[in-house]
DNA sequence: GCAGGTAAGTAAAACGTGTCAATCCGTTAT
DNA sequence: ATAACGGATTGACACGTTTTACTTACCTGC
């Protein structure tokens, strides 16, 4: 008797069990978890009541093997510990959650094979979408995903192809604003605190700085590149100002301008009294800073959000879906390190 | 002639296209791709070289529905904008990747139903194991997990149940730590800014401070409690102090103490001169801070990279895997908050 | 009362891989 | 020369779900 015991052999419970526990076919049972109004009240209710009371959890394996695509995506970012790409990531996760996907997060530690490798792996996982944010162009190492089909969203980065969605920042239009700013507080001699121009963030926002300068007769950028987007490098590049202290400040990174700022006020630099100082990304961690920052602050979460939410559409609809490259405007915020 | 091409139909390659380009059976391909050493050197080449020629990538959910088990394990956190966690989550992702593993990233935030929802989430995917902070004690959420046989270690908290390994750092170690560095420096009389008692990292670093002044007679700690762990939380609580200044300050966590700093150095208040200072967590932005503070680091990335490999370790041996709860012991890291 | 239509549910065939018993073939021991 | 052996390979089935084509029952309009 206790051997004709039907669905309870190994303990594992799938769609068959159910099917039997609640008299209908297996197909009924899938019909409710795909397709619920294909089916009679009545029965989903009672299938539904036997899933949870069964605690039946469906195989995500067996259901993408069938249907040829699960409910999985990739996020590729450069760097897990840098509160820009997190900020990010905390807006991807955020919406595939509610739409009830789940997210294969993986860093590319802006390393080529390292990319590859995640490229493969995510090809491999056969998921629905990929968002990214390249390490390099050139070649194109997206090709595995595009010839699977595998739609792909930039991340702060334009489209690298035609048929591309891209979600970035204005990195020009906040240059000139920031700079903008500091010219009608007055400064004429501004000093440009940048990142290695070779990152597009740092060039953009140059752009943007000359152009706001050339607006105003009398004003002048002088320019001072960084090694890299620290604190400490920040530090370093402020020696090169004291000599002759110009009249403001705009550094290309929120954690530069932290660096400038310790230098300045180790050397009984007044902020802004002296100098207004200027920084970029409005990362939460500067509010604690001894001078609060005033910044530029761009829209990370809501870029992971929109980005995502673009993926989605391009997945669920690849037939007629325009790609579109969306561009966000940065945002002025203005505190006391450039108020008199 | 070329309706007969075989392999080709719809451009999909599978084990089976590989296996009839090589002139072997599918058997001996799969074999080639998990048990590489059953397989003669000659053959095993071919294949190879047909797999790269091809460009054939295997499917995970076909693989992991038949072996019953894939290449992917789950990291849920509280959330992924804090730093304590994005560093933790940096950790587990570079070893889960070196390991040939798929990380999917989820965040709680705090909310029993999304942890709930993440766990069911996780059970569908067949994740291998789960790597969680859990957000609150109480009845077992993660019930679900165990039933199935899915492994679970947890991050930054005791095991909940006895059969479970557990990767945290000794708070009150760290409290006492801290404490007695700054009854060293001299101070007797200390106020410890709190963070909420009920998170227990908060009530851990107190108890040990309290060790540590107990130990020094002459010494006392006064107590503020902050109702959260931001800056602007620190810079309220500051307040209290202000009337009657103590020889020195020990905050919960740094950003605590970023608000802390912050308040005395309006108020004129010189650190380290006039009062010692001290953070916790060490988090990277706090060397951007106006006086470089004194701090307790945790090690995290490498607890997550640890917590990991113990997960790893308890999903390949489940039979004879010692469950096992890592204590770290965390750093004393002096910079020029406390020193005169 | 009957043809035609629709809604609800069923049965069975896939999806692409892993596994295991069975087979093949070349070598060694008797 | 034959039997026993062992390594290399094969073939076919199973994993749990989705999906398609099909059946059944019921309703509508003439």
């Amino acid at each position: 008797m206790a051997s004709s015991d039907p669905g309870q052999r190994d303990g594992t419970i799938g769609i068959k069990e159910v099917a039997l526990a609640a008299g209908v076919s297996p197909g009924t049972v899938s019909n409710v978890l795909n397709r619920p109004e294909r089916v009679a009240a009545g029965t989903r209710a009672r299938v539904m009541q036997v899933i949870s009371e069964l605690g039946f959890v469906r195989n995500g394996s067996a259901s993408s093997l069938r249907a040829g695509q699960g409910k999985l995506v990739g996020l590729m970012v450069h760097d897990l510990a840098n509160p820009f790409f997190t900020s990010l990531a905390a807006g991807v996760e955020d919406l595939m959650s509610e739409r009830g996907y789940a997210v294969i997060v993986c860093s590319s530690a802006t390393s080529v094979e390292r990319e590859d490798r995640n490229v493969r792996m995510l090809a491999e996982q056969g998921v629905r979408g990929v968002l990214v944010t390249p390490v390099q162009d050139g070649r194109d190492r997206l090709k595995l995903l595009h010839e699977r089909g595998i739609g792909t969203v930039m991340l702060d980065h334009a489209a690298t192809r035609a048929q591309q969605c891209s979600v970035s920042v204005d990195d020009i239009a906040g240059g000139h604003t920031a700079v903008a700013h500091l010219l009608e507080q007055g400064a004429r001699d501004i000093a440009y605190v940048s990142g290695p121009l070779t990152i597009r963030q740092c060039a953009d926002r140059r752009a943007g700085a000359l152009k706001a300068v050339r607006q105003v007769p009398g004003a002048a950028l002088r320019e001072v590149e960084a090694s890299d987007l620290t604190p400490r490098s920040g530090q370093e590049a402020a020696e090169h100002l004291l000599a002759e202290l110009p009249d403001a400040i705009f550094c290309a990174n929120d954690l530069l301008a932290m660096g400038v700022l310790r230098a300045l006020l180790q050397q009984g630099v007044r902020v802004p009294e002296r100098v207004l100082l200027m920084g970029y990304d409005d990362i939460e961690f500067t509010t604690a800073s001894a001078v609060q920052l005033t910044s530029i602050r761009q829209p990370t979460y809501q870029l992971g959000r929109i980005a995502a939410e673009l993926l989605l559409e391009e997945c669920d609809n690849p037939a007629d879906h325009a790609h579109q490259e969306i561009l966000f405007q940065p945002e002025l915020v203005i505190r006391e390190s450039t108020t008199r």
